[in-house]
DNA sequence: TCCATTCTGTGAACGAATTCACAAGGGCCT
DNA sequence: AGGCCCTTGTGAATTCGTTCACAGAATGGA
């Protein structure tokens, strides 16, 4: 058995594992359960629950956490409240992110106003579009900026993450612009494929395609 | 070589290959590359260029089609409105489909107002909520239903699809009285597992999700 | 007609992710 | 203290998805 070295329960040696996008979606999943489970004053969950609530398997809770480190205890399971402070280290949600907002439209305003993000820690501290009706508004305590200042203000406001809910045709400029300005967090919306430099990660959130993966799944099972 | 049987360019043998979830998304992202490019006037595109028009490789993109058929010819590449026709079919995407927006809210209301389903062939035949000061107002050609209508309203409307943008307390109920109701076809907003029979398909967009992997991916980077 | 060129379609090799299975740790009851 | 039961942590086996590599179909030019 190969020795291992913790701090503060993380393994040290995680630097280069490379993790799957599977299991960081689950670990977001986990501490959700984790968090609504402990409000409910729960204070133990074994794997086996854990994964029933999450819709995985036990054995696969076990061996995404134990990437990290070890944090349950045999014969009784995970410490709420400690597994949860734990993947939020893990995932980064223990501080707060700054977020631009690029696009005040529809899925730009719905997102702005809706308080899930905040709660997890991502700050909208900017929003910004090309609208002349738009630029100059008052969105809950931010002012609308014009995008020809993006630059501006990214710096300005020191924006770790862009989201962008721009129209599909204004994405390849305004992404240059956004990779240059030296953000490397970028959540999109828009059904383009990004191109960007490798120190860049970029989530999709694609509707039309969830729709269409729903639309094969139908046709399949229904035409038998 | 195994022989085989055509119709109309499908393989007859696909009732139980199992297509993965990554190649059904990658499907649409070449149907929408097909699209782009055919009204473009390009009537022609090689396995190469789908490819990295769509961020894969090559093989990939052979090996994903080759799953369904033979759609390309040898030396030359695939033909565009051919290949975008039988990537339709595949995706059931030469119909239209009848959804029910459940939940006429922030996002709700995005998605209603957003041309880009209606254009795929998603038309929205019904939209409900639960709050009687939005019941009975005009949504386009629709009036928005009230919740306890559901199951009249699915019926009556033969839909196929439900959208769920509703908060995550209200989901189970509802979710239950949606798959009591026929619907086998879900496209889920709220950040919960939702647990549904097997015949039943659900796609998610957990966009708080998405974030935390932005915050996940930023975290390992940047503290190197 | 024949050859050179190009690009598909697909088995085989590879690699990644999931599942299995069990040794060992920890708590609790007698 | 000892034994029993429960549940973790993790190598090994398996399954699943991607990449490789090449034989062979189609085209165009000589
Ligand atoms: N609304 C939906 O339900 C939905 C669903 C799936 C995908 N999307 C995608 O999300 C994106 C936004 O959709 P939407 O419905 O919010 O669109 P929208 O038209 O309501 O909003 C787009 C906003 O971007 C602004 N804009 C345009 N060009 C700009 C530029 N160069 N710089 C800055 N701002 C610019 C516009 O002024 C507008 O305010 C689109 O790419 C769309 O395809 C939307
Ligand atoms: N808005 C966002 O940006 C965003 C982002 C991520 C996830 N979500 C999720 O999407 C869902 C909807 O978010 P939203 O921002 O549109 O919320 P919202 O509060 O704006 O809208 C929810 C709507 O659902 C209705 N409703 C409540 N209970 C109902 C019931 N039992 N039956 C029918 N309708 C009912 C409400 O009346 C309201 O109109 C939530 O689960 C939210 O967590 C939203």
């Amino acid at each position: 058995m190969p020795e291992r070295a913790f701090t503060a329960g993380l393994r040290l040696d995680r630097v280069r594992l490379n993790i799957s996008e599977s299991t960081v979606r689950r670990l977001s999943f986990y501490l959700r359960i984790l968090e609504k489970t402990g409000d409910a004053g729960v204070d133990t969950l074994s794997s086996e629950e854990l994964a029933e609530r999450t819709g995985t398997t036990a054995a696969q809770v076990r061996k995404d956490l134990s990437l990290f480190g070890s944090f349950g205890k045999r014969g009784l399971g995970y410490a709420v409240p400690q597994l949860a402070s734990e993947l939020r280290e893990i995932l980064g949600l223990d501080r707060t992110w700054r977020v631009a907002l690029v696009g005040g439209g529809r899925i730009g305003s719905a997102l702005f106003e809706y308080g899930g993000f905040r709660h997890r820690g991502f700050e909208i501290v900017a929003v910004l579009d090309a609208d002349p009706a738009k630029v100059g508004t008052i969105w809950g305590d931010v002012v609308l900026s014009d995008i020809s200042n993006l630059e501006a203000v990214l710096r300005a406001e020191s924006v770790d993450i862009v989201v962008l809910t721009i129209p599909a045709e204004a994405v390849p400029d305004v992404l240059d612009r956004v990779v240059a300005g030296g953000v490397r967090g970028i959540l999109n919306f828009a059904p383009v494929q990004l191109r960007v430099p490798s120190d860049v990660t970029v989530k999709d959130v694609h509707m039309v395609m969830e729709l269409e993966a729903l639309s094969f799944a139908l046709s399949q099972t229904g035409g038998e």
